[in-house]
DNA sequence: AGCGTTGGCAAACAGACGTTTGCCATGGGC
DNA sequence: GCCCATGGCAAACGTCTGTTTGCCAACGCT
C-alpha cells in the first residue's frame, strides 16, 4: 500500500481558505494548518501559492465548459429548454464542486493575476457569448420577446446566477434543481407571470435531465 | 485663500485603486503616486490604509440607505412603481459614486475587515430585506405572481443588479435610466414577455421621478 | 516680522508571509 | 538488507508594504 498522498485534502484546504478570506488574505499556514501541516512542506506538491489557486479553480472551470459544450451541441430542443438546463447545470456545478466554484467566480474578475490565467478568462467570454447567443436565438425565433438587448438580457442572467456565491449552500440535488427551476422561471416568466405563464411553465419537456 | 486640501485627490484616487486592484492588492504608494505624493504623506489624512477604504465605502453606502428610506416611505404607488425605482436608484449610485459604489459591493462581502464595518453589513441586510418584502406585498397585494419564494426572488433581483460591478460603466443619466428600466423590465416581465406585457410597462407611470 | 499649523519629503522600521534550504523518518522495490 | 524517492519538520531568508519619525518649506494670522 503506497503511502497515500495528501494532494486532496491540501487541494480542498486551499479551497475553503480561498472561499473563506479571499485568496490574497489566505495564507499558506492557514491551509497547511487545515491538512495537519506545516507550511513548508505544501512545497513539496506546489511551487507557489499562486499554483494552489490554478489547481482549485481548474476543476470547475473545465466541468463548466464542458457541460456548456454538451449543451450547446443539443440544437434540438427550444432555446426555453436549453436555457434552463444551463441554469440547472451551473447550480448543479456550484454545488458539487463547492466552494471551488465560488472561488473560480470571485477571483476571475480579479485582474493582477498572472497570464496563466488568461485561459480562464477567455472561457468566461466565451461562456457569456454562448448565454448572448441563446438568448439572441430565442428572440429570433420568437420564442422569447424582448424587453431588452440580448447582451443586456445576458448579463442580467449571468448576473442573476453567478451572484449566487452570495447566498447559495448545497441543499442536495433535488433541491438544487428544484431551486434552479425557480430561477429559471423567474427569468422567464418575470415577477408579473400569471397562470398561463406557469401553466406553459410546467409544460417544458424534460429532454436533457442528465443521469447521475 | 487657504491651501488647497488634497484629501479629495487622495479619495479619488484611493476608489480607483481599490476598484482596479482590490483592497488587498492596491498599495498606499500607487494611490499615493496617483496624487503626485509620496505614500508616507497619505497619513497627514488618514490613521490607517482601511480608514481609505471605510472613507470612499462611506459615501455610496450612505446614499444608498438615504434612498432607500426616501422611496420606501412611499407606499402611495404600486410595487412595481416602487420596484423600479429602486433599480433606478441604485444605476443611478453606480453612476454617481463610480467607481466607489463598486468598490462598496466588492469588499462588502469579504470578512476579515475590522468590526467598523459592521455598520454596513447592517445595512446591506437591511437593504435585502427591503426587497423581499417589497416583492413579498406584490405577491400579497397580487400585482405580482411569483413562481418562486419572495427571499429567492428578492435574490434573484439583487444579483441582477448588482452583477453590473462586472459590466457597468456610466453613459450618462439618460442613458443610464434606459439601462436600469431595461433591468426592470426583464425583471417584471421575463424572456418571453409578451405585446400585452410591453404594453403594460410603458403605462407606468412616473410618479418618483428624481430632480437632479 | 514672527509664530504656529499644515502637509510634503526622505528614510527607517516592523511585521507578515511566501519561499528556500537542510535534515531526517518512512516505506516500497531490487 | 540496502537504496532511494517521498514528504514532513524546523528554521531561516527576503521582500513587500503599511506605518512611524524627524525634518523643513509654505502659508495664514496677529
Amino acid at each position: 500500500m503506497p503511502r497515500p498522498s495528501r494532494w486532496p485534502e491540501i487541494l480542498q484546504a486551499a479551497g475553503q481558505e480561498f472561499r473563506e478570506h479571499g485568496y490574497e488574505n489566505a495564507t499558506l499556514e492557514g491551509i497547511a494548518t487545515r491538512v495537519g501541516i506545516l507550511k513548508g512542506s505544501v512545497y513539496n506538491y506546489v511551487d507557489s501559492k499562486e499554483d494552489l489557486l490554478l489547481a482549485v479553480v481548474e476543476q470547475p472551470a473545465r466541468a463548466l465548459l464542458a457541460e456548456l459544450d454538451r449543451l450547446l451541441a443539443d440544437a434540438d430542443s427550444g432555446v426555453a429548454v436549453r436555457l434552463r438546463e444551463l441554469v440547472r447545470m451551473q447550480v448543479r456545478i456550484f454545488s458539487e464542486y463547492y466552494p471551488a466554484a465560488f472561488v473560480y467566480l470571485e477571483h476571475l474578475g480579479r485582474l493582477e493575476l498572472s497570464p496563466r490565467f488568461a485561459e480562464f478568462r477567455r472561457m468566461d467570454a466565451r461562456y457569456m457569448e454562448a448565454v448572448e447567443a441563446l438568448v439572441a436565438e430565442g428572440a429570433a425565433s420568437g420564442e422569447f420577446s424582448l424587453a431588452a438587448e440580448p447582451r443586456i438580457v445576458a448579463r442580467a442572467l449571468v448576473g442573476m446566477v453567478d451572484w449566487m456565491q452570495h447566498w447559495f449552500t448545497p441543499h442536495g440535488e433535488e433541491a438544487d434543481i428544484r431551486l434552479a427551476d425557480q430561477l429559471f422561471a423567474l427569468a422567464l416568466g418575470g415577477l408579473a407571470a400569471g397562470g398561463s405563464m406557469r401553466a406553459m411553465l410546467g409544460a417544458l419537456p424534460d429532454p436533457l435531465v442528465v443521469e447521475t
